[in-house]
DNA sequence: ATATATTTTTAGACTAGTCTAAATTTTATT
DNA sequence: AATAAAATTTAGACTAGTCTAAAAATATAT
């Protein structure tokens, strides 16, 4: 019997996931915001950066293991067990990419490649003492929630800096894009999770906002204001 | 051109060393004392529960790659190269173990497992990181000795307890045999690294030694003395 | 020195996961 | 409704890593 024995999970000689099997998981869930939507067979081609051809194949595999429904031609849609085990691929990105912010001053704009080997890892002990050393954090570097045990996620109120009004004071919770090249354009406007601004005006012309941050003005393009998390102060 | 595309660490676009790799260079090593002797096709499939053919192939690939010295029936050697790639995956599944033990309140029996999966993980950064959090353990939770970022080994004067002669206060340093069994059997002994005892007498029938732990007598078999490393404290 | 046993290699097959190119189905446009 | 475009699936090929069975080389024993 072959069992291609290695990069394989066994638990109780019954093979579990694959690595292949949990990224697939993992992309289906996100795009389809967390498991909600159905989700077309480019749009995971796309984001895995493969051919759709390899999807059609290994959604059969998903769907012979009853992770997800499948018609051909239409699109899949996890299950409630493959939306499970997608979230937990997530929960432990999350909690892999604080524990390398917090605890080994990795920066938020290194710790995604180390974190999409590091979700692979497969022990319930372990993800659930990582949680619990890093204090049970709800967010992630990015500001995106963190799944619990049982792939519950807290909904939080934020919204995208390009909807608020003109005179808000907000405090910045998240990014929508979390590209390097995003963080580090961050980081050199020095705003992170937790800066506090003001939206002083918007220009009508390119919808460019300025924003008052440390008492000065600046100045963000609408692609910036279209990719960050802010929650509105008062 | 066809590259696997998953599973395989790729730095500048070169392919360094696949998951599968990694493995045998580490069953290498180890066999081979830390890169010192020749290795048989034998030794190395018996130690990864693999077939004889399978090593033969790998040890082709290896080869190729110059991690090995190889001629046809006459086993393998690590080179330089080799001795390092293999070291530096030994490194690291020493630093994780020591982190399971050490701040995720994993017990020394149960972090092989996941550090055989996290051993994996590429990231110089991270390991080094790791390193530094755990602030440079020299020795693993079973006694092992954790190789820095050169591949360097601080060899140490730690003998077997079956070889240490009837009086000597000794301390306990590491285990040779590092199965779940023999680490649980200690455990119900209450031994573990850092216990001091006595060597009170030895048994000519069946070479068992007697043993004074915490002013009590115990009764110790050739099995365990010859699987604990101890030093000799005075 | 020869025969036997052991070790190692080779040959051929298989799976998981990927790809390209062609066929099919669905969707959009006239 | 017919046609064109886009999305999806199928067919066939390829690699890495494994296996079994057979062949070849080396080591051991008479
Ligand atoms: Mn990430
Ligand atoms: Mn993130
Ligand atoms: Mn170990
Ligand atoms: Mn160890």
């Amino acid at each position: 019997m072959y069992y291609g024995k290695k990069c394989i999970f066994v638990a109780n000689n019954i093979i579990v996931v694959t690595l292949s099997e949990e990224n697939y998981l993992k992309a289906i869930y996100l795009i389809s915001k967390y498991g909600g939507e159905s989700v077309s067979t480019n749009a995971i081609a796309e984001r895995m950066d493969t051919k759709a051809s390899s999807v059609t194949d290994m959604i059969k595999k998903l769907a012979d293991k009853s992770f997800v429904n499948y018609k051909k031609y239409q699109g899949v849609r996890l299950t409630e067990k493959g939306r499970l085990a997608a979230s937990n691929v997530v929960r432990k990105h999350r909690l892999w990419e604080v524990f390398l912010v917090d605890k080994l001053n990795f920066s938020w704009d290194e710790v995604h490649e180390v974190a999409e080997q590091l979700e692979h890892i497969k022990s319930e002990k372990l993800t659930n003492e990582l949680d619990a050393f890093l204090e049970f954090p709800e967010e992630d570097p990015h500001g995106d929630p963190i799944p619990d045990k049982q792939g519950y996620i807290k909904n939080s109120q934020k919204v995208l800096l390009s909807q608020v009004s003109t005179g808000s004071v907000c405090i910045c919770v998240g990014v929508k894009d979390s590209s390097v090249e995003f963080l580090q354009y961050l980081d050199k406007l020095s705003i992170g999770l937790g800066t506090v601004f003001t939206v002083a005006s918007k220009e009508v012309f390119d919808e460019s906002l300025t924003i008052t941050l440390n008492e000065s003005p600046l100045s963000v393009s609408k692609t910036v204001s279209n990719n960050l998390y802010v929650k509105i102060k008062n």
